[in-house]
DNA sequence: CATGAATGAGGATTCATTCAT
DNA sequence: TATGAATGAATCCTCATTCAT
């Protein structure tokens, strides 16, 4: 294998496992020796990839965010109606929360949490630009509501991820029923009533 | 002072700085040391109201979640339709988050971390249960959809939390015209439509 | 009850505890606070008796080792043969340290650790001279070899406390004839042999 | 110097200021940072070579115990008659009780107090079978007493115990006469008489 | 005499980070 | 690049002792 090619799996390694680590213990609570024993490294190997421990969980929750919203954007195009384009985006979000569980664990305790730099935060915010431009579509079309676009996040989207902790915390469990229940929450919550 | 008052009071303010200091550093991140100096007492103090660090923080993840369900509850009566109780808890619970902004980030935190005991959570968890009779009313009534209660709760109330943790951020302000407009989307996203 | 026996009641409970707890745990592993809840009394009430932890332990010390050669020596009279006062002596320090075990554990700790103060150690062993002065005069005799005292000890006495401790483990049970096989032991050791 | 010398060499040097500082102060008054600090490392350094301080004392026991029945067993041979061999592994006990005498001390602490893990004490114990089955051929051959194990060895070694306690304390100085007068004791103590 | 709340000093242990190899 | 041994700086927690009552 080439050099370059061990190198990209040392650091997916170290990623991987400071996700895992971080979504059972927290941030504190994950030393760095675990980190490097699960990814199969020396800890000083850690220091060759990242700065220091902050810098590596910053740099994952960027890696991760990006994953997140270039698996939500895929297949999605502007040339869709504002509805089919909303509920696709929707379903491809519902659909990362929920398989790629530990990825999307990671990004909530993130973002509930002050372990992250606000600088890295807004990095990973500007991703979601599309599904901005989506919704002012909507709003000009008439067909979405003319609400802040955070006021549109936090009904047509977070939920999701409520959604997703409970489930893995083993209380719930989403099925396609439940799943078509929660687009119609999300969409009656933002669409125009007639 | 009464020994008991003195005894009350030095309690309270070790849970109120464990509150702050855990919102700005998270759990791990908050050492002892701190807790008690904000407290004005020493750390082995706090070993005489409670058992360790853990302790500490599940006993006031309880009280502030106990205090977050009265407050929502407190001037609601079964007596009330189903549309009105809903409205009159919703606006309390969205009055605590955005007043009481420290217990309620305290919470979100606690909410989306393993920093809690699974069976502190539960205990938390025991005094919704107005609201979930609530909605069962609601539903019997037709009211209100027959969904699973976490799905109602996704889309009716934790959209609340985000708010919240946002407006806390400073990167978006929640006022008057905007609580009317979340309380719409969350009506429609769980009431029966027409 | 009168207010002294009171007194003197908490004290010897203090004793009592220090005893049990110290054998149990060595002394540097036995808190005050345990001592006082076993014996029933608050922390700073110790201090009412004691000058501090190193004081409590070598008073205890001194009134346990008073307490073991007052039992030795209580029914010994100086008119007896030597070899009947020290079959006599022998068998009366067997006694205590077999059925006052607790005791002789806490004197052996003591005579095998730096936790008692050197000054106390040399009290306590004044109150041996009864035996000495029988060997004193058993060399006189003819009948106990002419070796210094400490040999003497060492093969004549200290062997039960070996015993002592090997049964307290519950590795060994030391019953009637093993005590009269001791005996015969511990006189050949330091009889004259014809 | 190679890496691995360099690794023992720091294992000994713990070893050995555990040794010293346990027999001058006992094992709840050592602190590790003292410990580390005599042996040149830094108090984290000891859990390098050490699970925690419970592990590192009761390797130390086991170390020391295993050095003591070596020295004690070297130049014993099963075709030596039975009191010759007694006599031969018995000055050995004596010359390394009195010669290596922090050691000794160290052992004596060990077995007379607490401090020691249940499953290590037994470790230690294994090593001591030539003796065992010195004295059993012993009895065999009628020369020496029909008594447990425990007895022979309470009156036969023990007391060197005894004798190397005082002398340490400085109350008492072994010289060769007291050493032979010590042996014939010893040795009248667990033979047949005639 | 008696108490129990309070504490400062100290101890075991962990961990992010470095450095010689 | 990669390592693993090494460590200083925390951090949690305990405990002998005091003091107001």
């Amino acid at each position: 294998m080439a050099k370059l090619q061990k190198s990209i799996d040392k650091r997916n390694a170290l990623i991987k496992a400071t996700i895992e680590l971080v979504n059972n213990n927290g941030f504190h609570a994950t030393p760095m020796s675990k980190i490097a024993k699960m990814a199969n490294v020396s800890p000083a190997t850690i220091y060759l990839y990242f700065e220091n421990k902050q810098d590596l969980v910053n740099k994952t929750y960027i890696e991760v965010k990006a994953e997140y919203t270039k698996y939500a954007f895929a297949t999605y195009k502007d040339s869709m109606s504002v509805e089919d384009g909303f509920k696709l985006i929707w379903q491809r979000i519902a659909d990362f929360k929920l398989k790629e569980c530990e990825n999307a664990m990671f990004l909530a305790q993130c973002d509930n949490t002050p372990m992250i730099d606000e600088e890295s935060r807004q990095e990973g915010i500007k991703h979601l630009q599309p599904l901005l431009d989506l919704w002012e579509r909507g709003k000009q079309e008439g067909i979405i509501k003319p609400l802040s676009d955070y006021l549109l996040y936090a009904y047509a989207i977070n939920p999701l991820s409520f959604l997703m902790i409970i489930q893995k915390r083993g209380v719930f469990q989403l099925d396609k029923t439940h799943l078509e229940e929660a687009y119609q929450a999300a969409w009656n919550s933002i669409k125009v009533s007639l």
